[in-house]
DNA sequence: TCACCTTGTTGATCAATATCAAGGCGCGCC
DNA sequence: GGCGCGCCTTGATATTGATCAACAAGGTGA
């Protein structure tokens, strides 16, 4: 469980993402607003963030700054769920976690979290603007997102929900690959981190991934890196791949 | 889909629920704030409430003072996902609901819901802290409360679902039966929306609320009414239930 | 270099739930 | 009152995806 022993952590990363060019921006302008009160968590995949701030047990709220976690829920008899992920510039409080359901905030790769006191955080928003507007976004972006994922889980079979898996990871963190059609991405989760956010079985999520390679819309590729070979053709796989579009670009298109 | 010719709609609902109590005093308080800015919306089930403002097609904040409503997205070729339901207190911005998605947001009874334009609601939340509280309190229970939607339609069966539904239904809604240990509430959704939000299929629903029944953990009950028998018993059948109680109190219990 | 461990892949089997179809009930409408 | 229409229920069948088990690939540390 040290993230030393997982060979995830040692993959050379892409740097940020172009995407989050504009996001990259405003969290700098954030960080003028914010600084005093930040508390910056140098994030390590497996490693385990303390959703409270230790003293009084306050509620505190937490800004990716760079990286990606997964935010995972487990109910006493069944297995986890992770029940969102979070990018660059999304924001979570401690409130967003059911209490009792043993909530976790887990960096899947090596990234910086600014947390700071809830209360701190709702007297900025009240006297910035640009604060305010921030957050709003991102619950907006959020509360967006996870409707998606609901309706994917809901609704979707196997292979709808991992196309919006991937069409996702592509729309957020992709880059257009050489020829013409493509995105690359690094994938920063495990194969069980998916399943848990897609609600599958890992077998089954492995055995979805190597359809979706042999009907030739991913291509093989090294370990961690996804290569979407036709992102139309996956799109074309996933219901939601408009509202995917709507939401994040189609930058990558 | 008149909500004339819905014999739901007729039935007799029951007063506000007493869990209400608070919020109504603190919704009774915001009006005082919000008052000059609000439309007021009386709801109708089967109604369609647009969710953008027509004028500029601006965004819009929506606050439930009575009633219930779902709020639902459907995806290409496949069937409808209710990705929330709404109580008295809680909030709902246009920005929530995915575009291209073909959100909705439907009344399933008789209720009332007030309406203004979203940056109307965020200068009042700057310069009024009980507005910004309610509104973060609202978001913090919305989000954990879709936490727990989504690790129920993602890890329980059938059953451990429908026991959740019930349980949150019970805990938000309900009132002590006069025999002990039971719980009696108002069902304001139809067979195929209580599907819709669980993901599951309206036969398998109908099938497992027979055996409920004829478990003894709830009562043949008069259409759109629901008797719990024994509310622990529930409980015992949900994976959620601790995290249910800590978020909406065990009044009931 | 080799043993070991974690992660991922693949096949065979089984169970849960969706689907399809038929029928009952309650209610508004004619 | 009788008719027609939704909604709900229940049974028979089909299918998806979970489970179990074996094995491959790659990294780690001695």
């Amino acid at each position: 469980m040290t993230s030393g022993a997982n060979p995830r952590s040692t993959v050379k990363p892409f740097a940020d993402p172009p995407l989050a060019q504009s996001k990259t921006d405003r969290l700098a302008a954030l960080h003028a607003a914010l600084s005093p009160h930040v508390a910056t968590i140098r994030t390590r995949r497996g490693q385990n963030v303390t959703l409270t701030l230790m003293a009084e047990g306050g509620e505190a709220a937490f800004i990716v700054r760079t990286g990606v976690l997964t935010v995972g829920v487990t109910m006493p008899g069944t297995s986890r769920q992770v029940v969102a992920i979070l990018f660059p510039g999304d924001v979570l409080c401690s409130g967003f976690v059911p209490r009792e359901a043993d909530g976790t905030l887990t960096p899947a790769n090596a990234g910086e979290l600014w947390r700071l006191r809830w209360s701190v955080f709702a007297e900025l928003s009240a006297k910035d603007a640009a604060v305010a507007s921030f957050y709003h976004e991102a619950i907006d972006r959020q509360m967006a997102c996870r409707a998606i994922h609901v309706a994917a889980i809901g609704q979707f079979d196997c292979r709808q929900r991992v196309a919006t898996f991937l069409l996702e990871l592509a729309l957020r963190t992709g880059t257009p690959s050489p020829s013409g059609g493509g995105v690359v991405f690094d994938m920063p989760l495990s194969r069980i981190d998916v399943a848990d956010y897609l609600g599958l079985n890992a077998d089954t999520l492995s055995r979805t991934m190597s359809r979706l390679r042999s009907s030739g819309v991913l291509n093989h590729s090294e370990r961690n890196r996804v290569v979407v070979r036709d992102l139309r053709a996956l799109g074309a796989l996933s219901p939601a791949s408009r509202a995917l579009i709507a939401l994040y670009g189609d930058r990558v298109l």
